[in-house]
DNA sequence: CGGGTTTGACCGGCGC
DNA sequence: GCGCCGGTCAAACCCG
């Protein structure tokens, strides 16, 4: 456990400049500990959105009852896109048909409900809405799952490299209290330095986050602690 | 003309 | 009971 956390924080620290912009393709799924709060407003936005959606879980609002709508399959994502961007719009290889736009009381910003139109049996919806602190962040909500496969792989992939967002895209898995920097989602090409750039001092922001939270976190610190001193003692013996 | 978007109306839960 | 709020509906509109 713990050594996966270090692996999981060696691996966004030591990224490679070259590597980190251009080719990487995988998710990395990090354990999140009691994240610490913080100065952060993206970080800060991460953690009430996950506390708002366990909120969700213990306390349905009526539409949820009403669809059975499993709450579990809930998840958040977050995208950067370009401040001079103003659709709606996360693209995510999906389908989708908007049905609703809503100002919410908390964020000036519209909230736009949309449902999956690939398959009219997919219950999947999501809402997007700008972030309140940093408007060039979409927060898409995501609320069941899809019964069909994606549907154009190849025509997502030509959309995102003429398309300004996705650098970086966060999960965030209100079942298990993970959250995923998903790197695959991230749109660049050699054309595109600034949002490699970009994406670089979002790992570094990260990892220090990361490493913010573990070393305040008790229980981590104390089988840190333990850890070290059970292999110090291995060590001891063998050279007896 | 068909499919997607817009937008005002409506519904139901919640708090006072 | 009433108003607020988030979510959804559906008619009108837009566009290729």
């Amino acid at each position: 456990m713990i050594i996966a956390l270090q692996n999981q924080l060696m691996d966004l620290t030591s990224f490679p400049p070259a590597e980190s912009s251009f080719s990487m393709t995988g998710k990395r799924k990090i354990q999140n500990t009691e994240m610490n709060r913080n100065n952060d407003s993206l970080f800060d936005r991460i953690h009430e959105t996950r506390n708002q959606t366990e909120n969700d879980i213990t306390r349905p609002s009526c539409k949820r009852l009403r669809e059975d709508i499993e709450p579990n399959n809930a998840h958040t994502t977050y995208t950067r896109v370009d401040a001079s961007d103003s659709s709606p719009m996360v693209r995510d290889g999906y389908q989708w048909r908007k049905y609703g736009q809503k100002v919410t009381k908390d964020n000036p910003s519209p909230r736009a409900y949309f449902r999956c139109s690939y398959a009219p049996s997919c219950p999947v919806k999501k809402k997007v809405q700008r972030s309140a602190e940093d408007r060039t962040v979409l927060v898409a909500t995501y609320e069941g799952e899809h019964n069909h496969s994606r549907p154009s792989p190849v025509g997502f992939t030509d959309t995102m490299h003429e398309n300004t967002s996705h650098p970086y895209v966060m999960y965030l898995n209100s079942s298990n209290s993970t959250v995923t920097l998903d790197l695959t989602h991230q749109g660049l090409n050699s054309n595109n330095c600034d949002k490699g750039i970009e994406l670089i001092e979002l790992q570094r922001v990260l990892a220090e986050k990361i490493a913010s939270s573990l070393t305040k976190d008790e229980n981590f610190n104390a089988a840190l602690i333990s850890a070290i001193s059970g292999r110090m003692f291995q060590d001891t013996q063998v050279q007896n």
